[in-house]
DNA sequence: TCAGTACTCAAGATAGTACTTGAATACTTC
DNA sequence: GAAGTATTCAAGTACTATCTTGAGTACTGA
């Protein structure tokens, strides 16, 4: 790689020829865990890897979601399974991606945060776009269990369905965003409606209160998507336990046991 | 970019012409997010971040504890506090880099951890090291309690001065791994040697346990370093409280009060 | 003021990554 | 077995990152 001996031993620099086993063992352990964040260094990898996150999906609809042709989306997901961060599975003519592991998950939060935390230009950003569209008031969870038990608010969730049966919050409506103007008649009139999607970051829930609003109904969003919910430690509901109906389920569930910083999920 | 009209709406791809107001905003959002991982993309940028965790260092120290040129590490670590992963401060001459915030710790430990988890080579990397060291035979940290209540082991930390007065395992005696071969005088005799450093992918401590061995010692490695001992909510002792001596205060400490989730390796 | 030190900057060679395109593969269905 | 579909592969081009070298900056101490 680096050429011959010679002189190559005179610089300041690091004698790389000479390498001790120590420091190849380091070189070959930082290798490894840099393959993780090199995985992790692409915008639309992360993008994929949080929808990828909400549940098991094709290769097609990944690609869709995330505005990348399909052989880049490909690309991008087999980078992430070299990675050890996602697992692909085919049934039939589909290759399902799905996590590999709520670790990756984990990690992907923790990245989140310090961006947020660290980087003041993710808050700013997000301001612009919430004012943008006249939502730069949010509820937050706290708010939302004390309107759910005034008793006059919808909470909505305006993801696709399949993602609404993974998981949702206990107690909220399905009605996919594409669907929304068209099913206006099911909602409650006259109550306040909060939706939500799949995070901060995702712009359904943005989408939704704004035609909302422009329809005349009082709507705002829910300022957490489900990922953050989960992440709080609080119950999902999902299309196997969903039977028990709609309620007010959200209204009798213990006020978050463990606001720590729990994996849980 | 994507050519003239006419068939050019046939295609798979996305339409990256016209990227509506939320799209622009993901992207934004995840070009913020990516800063953090590309930053973290590079093994020696990784090294250098869990050296700088251990402790406030120079430029120059971190460049030859990772074994890399100067204006190499400089440009590194510009990358880092462009991330916001590490901040620097000049006092005279020297520029001294630290990190920014306890939660840039924890994302690297998370990285490590799904590394560890997801990637096989790691632990194969490390057992072949261990191997080729006759050091496959470690010390946990339940181990390493019974053998301290027994009264028989010495605790030795082998990492440069300034991390053991930054932080280290109460009880723990400090001989740099450099003064090791001309100080083994001062180790209690006959008493088995427990050695530790900085993790489990520092060299220093399987170094130590060798020398130790030629000598005629018994010496074992701890199979965790510092980081790990301080991430499972242990108490660490510091040069400011380390006026207490060393008796045997690891012996009448609370016995781990979080074991929750280890990596377990 | 001058030499010395610690670090940073600029520029260039090299290597690696990203996205696109068109073709190939693998499986289903008719 | 032929047509169709979801995905992957291969190759080309544009871009980005890395490391090195030598010069430049900022501060210290004599």
């Amino acid at each position: 790689m680096n050429g011959s001996a010679g002189k190559a031993a005179r610089t300041a620099a690091a004698p790389r020829a000479a390498r001790s086993p120590g420091r190849r063992f380091k070189d070959a352990i930082y290798a490894q865990f840099s393959r993780v964040s090199k995985a992790l260094a692409s915008p639309h990898r992360i993008e994929l890897l949080e929808l990828v996150a909400q549940g098991p999906r094709t290769v097609e609809r990944l690609g869709r979601l995330a505005d990348l042709g399909l052989a880049n989306a490909s690309q991008h997901l087999q980078v992430l399974r070299e990675a050890g961060l996602v697992e692909s599975t085919k049934q039939g003519l589909f290759v399902t991606y799905r996590l590999a592991d709520p670790l990756v998950g984990e990690l992907l939060l923790t990245l989140r945060r310090v961006a947020e935390r660290r980087l003041a230009e993710v808050e700013r950003i997000t301001r612009e776009f919430l004012a943008g569209h006249g939502q730069l008031e949010e509820v937050d969870e706290a708010a939302l269990r004390r309107k759910v038990r005034g008793g006059d608010v919808t909470l909505l969730d305006v993801r696709p369905p399949e993602e609404f049966e993974a998981g949702h919050i206990p107690g909220a409506l399905s009605v996919p965003l594409p669907d929304l103007a068209r099913r206006l008649a099911e909602l409650p009139k006259g109550q306040e409606i909060v939706a939500y999607c799949r995070g901060p970051y995702c712009v359904l829930a943005v989408e939704a209160v704004g035609l909302l609003r422009r329809r005349g109904l009082r709507a705002l969003r829910l300022e957490d998507g489900i990922l953050d919910w989960a992440a709080a430690g609080h119950r999902l509901e999902c299309a196997a336990t969903a039977s028990r109906a709609r309620s007010n389920s959200l209204a009798n569930q213990a006020p978050a046991p463990s606001p720590s910083r729990r994996p849980a999920r």
